[in-house]
DNA sequence: TCTGGGGTCCTAGGACCC
DNA sequence: TCTGGGGTCCTAGGACCC
């Protein structure tokens, strides 16, 4: 065996929604692995989410993939198994394989709920030869969390990852530099990580199908063509990356959006969903610690164009009302009356929540508003989301706060992940 | 009963300043 | 009287990820 510079290791759960969904059900009782059969995790069709967030792995001679409508999966698959999503068991399922990893390595990456980056540098002379350890690893997730993983092992986090995405499930792989022509040039340019669906097309126009022919072109044609995602794509198709394991920057702004189950049409209505997300987006970001500098609200109107307005502030804010307020601005601002599918807010240019010089522009009030979100936020962590709305709400059909993980029953879970 | 939600980063163009 | 030019900030939109 080769001396490896790095030995970075990505752990890749199979399916992971369905996954969590096919190991809980089995273990309340179930007879049926839905994992055996054709089975997805989707959204409700009702409520205008009907599209396919996980699949199992007999749907593929179905040809159904994520993303997929509902309505289109079942005419793919008449038999088709579909489950709802239920993010407070992936939250559940995520911490316990982190928690089981956490013993392997003192270096982990969580990457999103189902994705980890382990850096095993150094660490065999605790547990041995890498890829002894993975499969170690993989058959102990199995045995005691009831789901399988993909483990790619290599020298950087970009192979490690590509290498997680070969034959699944439940296997182990490697892709060092000497099988970067054998494993990863051969595949299709659409399988590398940061080749997404705008730039297939731009790729094959100019000969490039491959991972190995985009690893050989020219990289002062990719980089007129396509900036620096040109130089990027062509640096991770030579197997080149070298970012460390870990470290994770901090948050960079926090946003809650929803499809409506109907077209908003009218003023009010739109006011009363831009509310609800906004009591999210504030939560969220006073449970952070920072304030927002910039405010933003985007739309989707019922035809699926969507636009955006933001605005800066003069003074950060972490203020329910300040943000309200601003997003009614901005909405008057781009809405002019066609029917809408979804709304969102988002807040960035996030700062520390540290004492600070008061601007002279600062409401009066500042205090007392603070105040109020404050015991409102410690309300609604102690006793539920529901125990305190604004009177609007009342009778209207709209919850009071839109958005989150886990709906109405984890509000504050999304900020963890 | 047709198309989710949460993020990050990049680019282009305009405003503004010197 | 013939329209410089660089730097920075801001905004809108797009591409990508899971």
């Amino acid at each position: 065996m080769p001396r490896r510079s790095r030995l970075i290791f990505h752990i890749d759960v199979n399916s992971a929604y369905l996954s969590w969904e096919a190991a809980d059900q089995l273990q309340h009782g179930a007879s049926l692995d839905i994992r055996t059969v054709p089975s997805v995790i989707g959204g409700d069709a009702e409520k205008r989410r009907g599209i396919v967030l996980a699949k199992s792995i007999p749907t593929k001679k179905y040809q159904i993939n994520t993303g997929d409508t509902l309505y289109s999966a079942r005419l793919k698959c008449p038999q088709l198994l579909i489950f709802p999503p239920r993010y407070d068991l992936y939250i559940r399922s995520s911490a316990a394989m982190l928690e089981l990893l956490g013993e392997y390595s003192p270096s982990i990456q969580r990457y999103s709920i189902d994705e980890v980056f382990m850096d095993y540098t150094k660490m065999e002379e605790h547990f041995g030869e890498p890829i002894r350890v993975a499969h170690h690893i993989k058959d102990k997730v199995k045995r005691e969390l009831g789901f399988t993983v993909n483990i790619g092992i290599a020298e950087n986090k970009l192979l490690a990852k590509m290498a997680s995405n070969f034959t699944k499930p439940d296997r182990v792989h490697t892709l060092f530099p000497e099988e970067i022509p054998t494993k990863l040039w051969p595949l299709p340019v659409e399988d590398l990580f940061m080749v997404g669906r705008a730039t297939v097309p731009k790729l094959h126009r100019i000969g490039i199908y491959t991972i190995g022919d985009l690893a050989h072109s020219d990289p002062k044609l990719l980089k007129k063509r396509l900036k620096s995602h040109g130089t990027l794509i062509w640096n991770y198709a030579n197997g080149k990356e070298n970012s460390p394991v870990g470290n994770i920057p901090g948050i960079k702004s926090i946003g809650n959006s929803s499809t409506i189950s109907f077209d908003v049409e009218d003023r009010k209505t739109a006011h009363m969903f831009l509310l609800s997300l906004t009591e999210m987006v504030a939560m969220r970001l006073r449970s952070s610690n920072y304030l927002a500098q910039v405010i933003g609200v985007s739309l989707k109107s019922q035809e699926f164009f969507s636009y955006s307005h933001q605005r800066r502030l003069y003074t950060p804010t972490d203020s329910t009302n300040k943000i309200y307020t601003t997003a009614l601005a901005l909405f008057g601002e781009m809405w002019q009356g066609e029917p809408l599918r979804a709304l969102g807010i988002r807040v960035g240019g996030l700062v520390d929540n540290t004492p600070r010089q008061l601007s002279l522009f600062d409401p009066g009030d500042l205090y007392r508003q603070r105040a109020l979100d404050t015991v409102v936020d410690k309300m609604r962590v102690k006793y539920g989301s529901n125990i305190i709305m604004r009177a609007v709400f009342l009778h209207s059909g709209i919850k009071p706060l839109t958005g989150g993980v886990g709906e109405e029953d984890y509000p504050l879970m999304s900020s963890i992940l």
